[in-house]
DNA sequence: AACAAAGAACGAAACGGTTCGCTTTGCACA
DNA sequence: TGTGCAAAGCGAACCGTTTCGTTCTTTGTT
C-alpha cells in the first residue's frame, strides 16, 4: 500500500491542501518545502494519477492508435511520436488495431476511458464513425498518414497523389515508357499513390496495360509475388513503381532472385525509406516521407487542441512534402 | 461531461449501490434491469474507469514494455500478447523503452502509476533495479525473451544456448567445418546463442578463427556488413550462423549482391522466422521461436500472479523449445 | 397465520487527490 | 503601535465509483 498525501500530513503536520499545492508547483515556505521533500523521499510518495485524473479530468497522457503494430512504418512513427510527447512531459499509451475495425473501435473507447488528453490515430477504418466516443467526450483527435471519408478532422500527412505524380516524372524523364505499378488497394495511401501514378501516365499519353497494374495487399509477399509475375510477362516493363515499404522490400528480394539486374534490366522506384536503402545494392531511388516532422507536427497540432484551441475551430490539414532519395536503381534509357 | 451513476439514479430512482451492483454483474429485479438498460442506453453511460480503479485498485489493464517498438520481433510479440489479453477482457497498454535504460525505468514507473494489474517486459536493461517500483507497488512482472542478472523473476523464453547448439548440429552433420557466426553482442539472447555456437564448435573439436566471430550490433546493417566482410576473407567460411532476425535479413541481402550463391557457395542458418522465409529464395533454414506460445504462456503466468498466487511463491522460469524450419539454404558437403 | 430465511435495495463511508473560499501569518509603512 | 495587504495555510466539498452493514420485501415452511 503506497503512501498517500495523508501520510505526508501525519509526518509534516501540514494540511492536505498545502501538500497538494506543493506537489503542483505552488509556493510554500522554504521551511515547509524541506520538510515536505524529506517526507516524500522517506515515504517514497508518488502521486496517485488515478485520483488526480478523477478530479482534474486530465492525465497528461496521450493515446496513439495505429492500424498495426507490426508495420515498420508505424514502428518508426511511434518512436518519433513517443520522443516528442515525452519531451513535453506527456505519457504515451500505444494501442494496436490489429488491422481490424472492430478492435480499432474498441481500442479507441479504451483510450477515451483511460481519460487520455488527446489521441493520435493512424486509422484502419475509412469511415469516421469509430471516433464518435472521442468526440462525445471532448477528446481531441489528430489523424496521421491516412484520411477518413469525411474530411472533418485534423490530419497530418503527405500529399500522396502529388508525391507519386512527381516521383513518376523521374522515371518518365529518364525515358521510361513501359512502367508498372505495385500498390496496396485496400487503404487510403495506396489508392492515392496509384492515382498519382495514373495521372502521370495519362499526362504523358502512355497506356497502362492491366498486367502492369498490380493493386493488392499491403504486404511484403504481395510485392514479391507481383514483381515475379511482372518479370515473367512477355512484355516486361522497363521500370516499376512501388508504393510502400513492405511492397518495395518484397519486390527488391524478388528481383535479386532472378537473372534480371537492377537497374540494367529493370529500374525501380520505391516508397518509404526505412532501413532498406541503407543496406541494399544498388541503392534504391525512394520517395521518402518526413516521418519525424510528421510526428512532431501531429503532436504540435494535438497540443494546440488540448490546451485551449476551441474544438469548434475548423479542422486543420497539414500536408508535408516528400523528397526523393537519390540512388542508382533507375537506368537512363536512350 | 459524460453521464454518471447519479444521472442514472435520477432517471431510474434506484440507489447508487444497486446500479453499481448491476454494472458489476450482480442480481437485480428483472423490472429494474430493464429500467437500467434503458437509462444506460439513453444516457450513453460508460463506467469511469478512473473512479473505479481508484477504489478497487484494479484496472483490468496490463502494461507491456518492450525495448524497442521498431523491432519486428517485438511487433509480432505485441500482436500475440494483445490478442491473448484482449481475449481475457484485459486492456493493453504498450510502452516503448527506445533501447534506453532511462526511458525504460521511466516507462515502468508510468505503468505502475497507471495502476496496471500486471506488466510484461522485454527488457533493455540487464539489471533488475528498474523493476523496483513495480515490486514496491505489488504489481507482478513477467519477463519475456530476455532474463536479468538476478534470476528472481518470472520469465518466459527459449533456451537460447541450447537452441543454438542444436541448430549448429545441422551444419556439422552436413559436413561443415568452417562455420562463422554473426551475432549481437550487446544483449542477452545474442550472447547466449553465441555461447551455444561456441559449445558446438568446441565439442566438434573445431577452432573458430577470430575473423569468423562477428559479434556486434543487433541491426540489419550489421548483418549486411558482416556477411560482406566474411565473403571477402581469404578463407571464406562454408556456412554462416546468424543469431537474430535483423542480422539474418541483412546477411541474406548481402549474399544476393555478390556472386556467391546460397547454398552452393555458402550455407546459411538464420534465427527468427518472421516474414523473411516466406519470401526469399532459397528458402532459409531457420531456428524458429514459438512466439505465439511464448506470448500465451507469459499472459497465463501473469494471470496466475494477478489473481491470487502469492508474490512470495518462487519465480517460475518457462523454457520453450524451438524448432528448425527446414529450407534449402544448407548444402551437404562431401 | 406467523415466522424465518433469502434476496434486493439502500445510505454512507471510503478511495486519494484538487480546489474554493476563508483564516492566519508576516511584514512594510505611516 | 496600529493598519493594510499579500502570501501561505487550512477545512471542507467534490470527482465517480465500490463496498459494508443495514433495512425492506418476498417467498416458503410449519
Amino acid at each position: 500500500m503506497p503512501a498517500t498525501i495523508r501520510d505526508i500530513r501525519r509526518m509534516t503536520g501540514l494540511s492536505v491542501a498545502t501538500i497538494s499545492k506543493y506537489l503542483n508547483g505552488g509556493n510554500v515556505l522554504p521551511e515547509n518545502r524541506t520538510k515536505l521533500e524529506a517526507a516524500i523521499r522517506e515515504l517514497h510518495y508518488e502521486v496517485n494519477e488515478l485520483a488526480r485524473g478523477l478530479v482534474t479530468n486530465r492525465t497528461r497522457t496521450v493515446g496513439v492508435l495505429v492500424y498495426s503494430i507490426e508495420s515498420l512504418f508505424n514502428g518508426t512513427l511511434l518512436r518519433y511520436l513517443g520522443e516528442a510527447l515525452r519531451r513535453l512531459g506527456y505519457g504515451v499509451l500505444i494501442c494496436d488495431s490489429c488491422e481490424d475495425e472492430e478492435v480499432e473501435a474498441q481500442s479507441l473507447r479504451f483510450l477515451v476511458n483511460k481519460k487520455v488528453d488527446g489521441i493520435i490515430v493512424v486509422p484502419v477504418s475509412h469511415r469516421s464513425d469509430f471516433l464518435q466516443p472521442a468526440r462525445e467526450a471532448g477528446v481531441p483527435v489528430v489523424l496521421m498518414d491516412r484520411s477518413l471519408d469525411d474530411e472533418e478532422h485534423d490530419c497530418v500527412k503527405i500529399d500522396n497523389r502529388m508525391a507519386a505524380f512527381r516521383a513518376m516524372r523521374l522515371l518518365l524523364e529518364n525515358g521510361h515508357r513501359k512502367i508498372a505499378v505495385i500498390c496496396s488497394a485496400c487503404e487510403y495511401t495506396g489508392v492515392e499513390r496509384c492515382k498519382g501514378f495514373l495521372d502521370a501516365m495519362e499526362q504523358a499519353g502512355l497506356p497502362v496495360p492491366d498486367a502492369y497494374r498490380r493493386c493488392g495487399r499491403h504486404a511484403m509477399e504481395y510485392g514479391y509475388q507481383s514483381m515475379k509475375e511482372l518479370l515473367r510477362l512477355e512484355d516486361v516493363p522497363t521500370a516499376v513503381f512501388m508504393t510502400n515499404y513492405e511492397i518495395t522490400l518484397g519486390a527488391v528480394m524478388a528481383v535479386k532472385e532472378t537473372t534480371y539486374r537492377c537497374p540494367d534490366d529493370i529500374s525501380m522506384l520505391g516508397f518509404d525509406d526505412l532501413i532498406l536503402s541503407q543496406v541494399v545494392e544498388p541503392k534504391m531511388y525512394m520517395v521518402v516521407q518526413p516521418m519525424k516532422e510528421m510526428s512532431e507536427r501531429a503532436v504540435e497540432l494535438l497540443m494546440q487542441r488540448i490546451r485551449g484551441r476551441e474544438a469548434e475551430e475548423p479542422p486543420v490539414e497539414i500536408l508535408l512534402s516528400t523528397r526523393i532519395q537519390e540512388g542508382n536503381s533507375i537506368r537512363r534509357l536512350a
